[in-house]
DNA sequence: GCGATTATATGATGATCATCATATCAACGA
DNA sequence: TCGTTGATATGATGATCATCATATAATCGC
């Protein structure tokens, strides 16, 4: 057939979609070119003209994830002051429904333990993903004029991706709402969020 | 043969040795039970006079790791008051060499993104060495009469986690140690540990 | 020293998977 | 309307792996 000219981006785009949720769900190791091809609604054979290898649609996957990730951040924050923003990204990362999101959510909870097994490649595009995230919470700590903008966003990144993974593994429901409300209420007092402060 | 009476015990020990190491290095999907039985010094027959299922290596391997982590807490803490402890903790936790041995640290950190998609089983003994972890930390920090122990305590293992999985993942190391850093310097400052304060 | 016992070894088996060679098939230009 | 082309499908191939059946070998009780 002689699909319309972007056809192809399209089905590459589908190829995408299905596999950033899988590879959060079930690990890229658990994930075959076959069962993302079949989600996309394809079968496995055209596989090799949208990618040069399973690696590279991994790169590619997680590039994606770090997109959507960054539009959801805005979609989050977007309107709001610093610490308005600031409390509504941190309410939004350690709710439940994120937690329970495994497929969509943030990649780098989600992946935190795969990544450094993954090829270098990998690595780059998920490490350049966590900087900007950091960058963009210590812009808002800098609004807020704390003391050190830049460390205080790492620890605040290491600390919701800690807490997302910890809640996710915890099988017992109410001590996994524990890990979260836990993390939730030391940031908030740490970056003077409470209520009304 | 006929070993020695605890010779089949020894042995299991050391294959499990073996796999929590490669476990926690190249991730459970990763880990063939022949690779981890040629590294215990054996072949991959034998393999299910000790362990039923590659499922029940991994579990238990998991909680091999974590009895090791437990000696090391006591081994890193032992003698110290509580504040000293927790210092001890947060800066063996939060070290470049931690973060350079996957295959023998902390098993909480090298595999929070695994563990959703294990077994039940495996989750749980997981979910109970956190626990655990959480419990003694929460005891230090009630000796150092910290406002809200528990809570506190599961907000401190979460930074601790991520900041290590986040460590392990940027390729610069310049940037690793930024992430160590941070935390390491936020932590001290939240829970009052700074050099002498 | 001999036969039972027990730990480990050898060598399938079937499943899953990445990769690739080749086939089909529909639309566009001529 | 026909041949070319680009997108996807069908169907290997070889590798890896968990699992298991069976064989070997070494020591202990006798």
């Amino acid at each position: 057939m002689r699909y319309d000219s972007d056809h192809k981006r399209k089905t590459r785009e589908r190829v995408l979609d299905a596999a950033a949720g899988a590879i959060r769900a079930a690990g890229p190791e658990r994930v075959g070119v076959a069962a993302v091809m079949a989600e996309a609604g394809l079968t496995h054979g055209g596989f090799y003209a949208h990618f040069a290898s399973k690696d590279e649609l991994v790169t590619a996957a997680i590039g994606h994830m770090f997109e959507e990730a960054r539009e959801r951040f805005v979609r989050e924050t977007q309107g709001l002051d610093a610490r308005t923003g600031l409390r509504a990204y941190i309410e939004f990362y350690l709710s439940k429904k994120h937690r329970d999101a495994r497929g969509s959510g943030c990649p780098i909870a989600a992946l935190s333990s795969d990544l450094p097994r993954l090829t270098d490649e990998t690595r780059g595009v998920y490490a350049e993903g966590v900087r900007h995230l950091v960058a963009r919470l210590a812009k808002m700590l800098e609004e807020l004029e704390r003391p050190e903008p830049e460390s205080e966003a790492r620890s605040l990144v290491a600390e919701l991706v800690g807490a997302l993974a910890l809640a996710r593994v915890e099988p017992d429901a109410k001590r996994s709402d524990a890990i979260l409300a836990a993390s939730k209420r030391q940031l908030q007092r740490r970056f003077g969020l409470a209520s009304r402060a």
